[in-house]
RNA sequence: GGUCCCGUGGUGCAGUUUGGAGUGCACGCCGGCCUGUCAAGCCGGAGGCCGCGGGUUCAAAUCCCGUCGGGACCGCCA
């Protein structure tokens, strides 16, 4: 039906007779003798000229068959590819009227976004979304490319799977010939890529869907996309390596020039000076470290394991509403309260709480925050680990540029803890990653053997991993690991998360097995390709990088999926429904 | 499980604080004019359950309660 497209048409074709179909972009009519027709496709527009009597209007389809011609001098247009060139003697066949949208196709106007969720067959024709999704098909061809150049093997896992109860929750599908039995989608193929270690493949990749059933976000769906790797007889650095190139060659690829790494930050750096495991380092407000200023205050609410501090440059003048409704927030983030500072000209610090603190106590936090008139300090005492987070959420809220500013800033956030915590109920330590990461080899002496005492919780929790996370501009773009491929070490692990051999089998009992029979030191990462991508277009929200995404609440407009199934089905998988609530 | 914001012709907004006639803006749509526009321009017109339900009131888009839908975040996401 066509010779050409829309938007790749130049001078060079002048003269040619060309057919091109596409949408009706635009009309603007001039009389009974002239219009012109933007005619659009996924390449771009281009302006046809044709008679005043042609009937066509928004969103038409269209096939016009006419001559490139080169536009009448001051006529050409600089903001269109094709803007040196129009079609004119134009014969026009309408193969699809349409009905004037519901939502406006311009990129200029912002459209409520349940709207273009409903409407989304027409939301894709918009230039954001065209642009986007391009953008989306080159990382993955790009990301595979890498890969492959790298040696790696792409193997595709089971989307039906068993149900494993660590982890996130699972979507759970019912078992029609095995009534009363479900299959879990995949979580991640975790499991499989491991085996395949086992199984040889030496290195594996997968552009993998991965399904979780848990709250949604801007930067989390239901349903997502992951570049899944693992690799045999390779270290934390090669895996990151890998990684490293191929993340860097979509980018390049993209944006035309190939960022910067900024390298290794350890998870405690991270910590301590951004309060995240997943720092935004494209601006300062870093937290100021204050707790041996004091050790022997009169001041009960600093004698605290921890005291840090937040300075905001020039934020004096906030007013008494916002500090009340940031300290709001600090208590629902988990702390006892939120101190704040104003900086007074010559140095003074105006605060409800300055008459607790002695003067050189004031002094000497003026010193390690730097202070300077007009600033505002937010300081924060507590359990370490609450200050961070508080902190660390506090900096954001100030300070976080938009999305599209500040270039891209990619870091390694390696020595991740083993441990995260301890469980209140069993006294156990809580895996920070998965059972199965292989723990610093400087720590794991400190873990003890298998069989012996465990060590005490403050033993456990300084214990690091050699997990690590892969992070750009405040985003967690993945994780991965070495794994334990050794049984003693694995054993030691489970033995001190409390999981007894029965429970071990019934869990893990396959992947275990597989072990026994030469299981390869192997590591491995995956990447959320919907985060890289929404990072790379410039978008806050995945959702603006997933052609057909849900709702926050899980649904999708355009379907009004999910949606009640038959009875008949529910017979045919044994399933009863509980009346509603 | 929780906090906050939003819901007004097809679309995007203003109006809500301080209750008084569906009042206004922009785009789109329909009709007319127009031979070089490109977000074309000019003239005219149509189009409304103010998300839904209840309450207060002489009177509710506006105040109160509930509910549905959308968004941001905390928890959650080994």
């Amino acid at each position: 039906m066509r010779s050409h497209y829309c938007g790749q048409l130049t001078a060079a074709d002048i003269g040619s007779t060309v057919s091109l179909c596409g949408w009706v972009a635009r009309r603007r009519e001039h009389g009974a003798s002239l219009a012109f027709v933007d005619l659009r496709d996924r390449t771009g527009v281009v302006q046809c000229v044709v008679d005043g009597s042609v009937d066509v209007r928004n969103e038409y389809v269209l096939r016009v068959t006419g001559v490139v011609s080169r536009r009448p001098a001051g006529n050409e247009n600089a903001e269109i590819a094709t803007g040196e060139v129009e079609i004119t003697e134009c014969q026009v066949e309408v193969l699809s009227a349409a009905e004037p949208p519901p939502i406006p196709l311009s990129d200029r106007i912002d459209v409520d976004e349940n709207q273009r969720l409903r409407y989304r067959y027409l939301d894709l024709r918009r230039d954001r979304l065209q642009r986007n999704l391009r953008t989306r098909a080159k990382v993955n061809s790009v990301v595979r490319q890498s890969m492959e150049a790298q040696g790696f093997l792409e193997i595709e896992t089971p989307m039906l799977i068993a149900s494993t109860p660590e982890g996130a929750r699972d979507f759970v599908v019912p078992s029609r010939l095995k009534p009363g039995s479900f299959y879990a989608l995949p979580q991640s193929p975790q499991l499989f890529k491991q085996l395949s270690m086992v199984g040889g493949m030496d290195r594996y990749y997968q552009i993998a869907r991965c399904l979780r059933d848990e709250d949604l976000r801007a930067d989390r769906q239901f349903e997502f996309t992951q570049l899944d790797a693992e690799a045999s007889f390779v270290s934390g650095d090669d895996v990151r390596r890998f990684i490293t190139e191929a993340v860097l060659a979509a980018a390049e690829a993209v944006t035309g020039s190939r960022p910067a790494f900024l390298g290794d930050m350890t998870w405690l750096e991270a910590q301590e000076r951004f309060g995240s495991d997943k720092p935004d380092v494209r601006f300062g407000m870093e937290l100021i470290e204050l707790t041996p200023l004091f050790t022997a205050t009169e001041f009960n609410a600093f004698r605290a394991p921890c005291v840090k501090a937040v300075r905001e440059p020039g934020g004096a003048g906030r007013t008494r509403k916002q500090l009340d409704e940031m300290t709001e927030n600090a208590k629902r983030w988990g702390a006892k309260g939120l101190v704040w500072m104003r900086v007074e000209e010559g140095g003074t610090l105006n605060s409800p709480v300055a008459k607790f603190l002695s003067e050189s106590e004031l002094a000497a936090i003026v010193t390690a925050t730097e202070a300077q008139p007009g600033d505002l300090l937010y300081l924060v005492a507590d359990e370490r680990s609450v200050v961070w987070h508080v902190l660390g959420l506090l900096r954001l809220q100030l300070g976080k540029p938009p999305v599209n500013e500040g270039g891209l800033n990619f870091l390694w956030v390696v020595d991740f803890p083993l441990f995260e915590g301890v469980d209140p109920e069993t006294g156990g330590p809580i895996p920070a990653h998965h059972p199965f990461t292989m723990p610093h080899p400087e720590d794991i002496d400190s873990l003890g053997a298998l069989g012996e005492p465990v060590p005490g919780s403050d033993v456990l929790l300084a214990a690091r991993s050699q997990a690590y996370d892969l992070v750009l501009n405040g985003w967690e773009l993945g994780s991965g690991s070495v794994r334990i491929h050794r049984g003693d070490v694995q054993q030691r692990v489970f033995e001190l998360l409390g999981i007894g051999p029965e429970e071990q089998q019934r869990k893990f009992g396959f992947l275990l097995d597989a072990f026994r029979f030469g299981a390869p030191p192997h590591a491995g990462f995956a990447f959320g390709i919907d985060r890289l991508v929404a990072l790379l277009s410039g978008e806050e929200n995945i959702r603006e990088v997933i052609a057909f995404p849900k709702t926050q609440s899980g649904l999708d407009p355009l379907t009004n999926a999910p949606s009640e199934i038959d009875q008949k089905q529910l017979n045919e998988l044994g399933l009863r429904l509980l009346p509603k609530a």
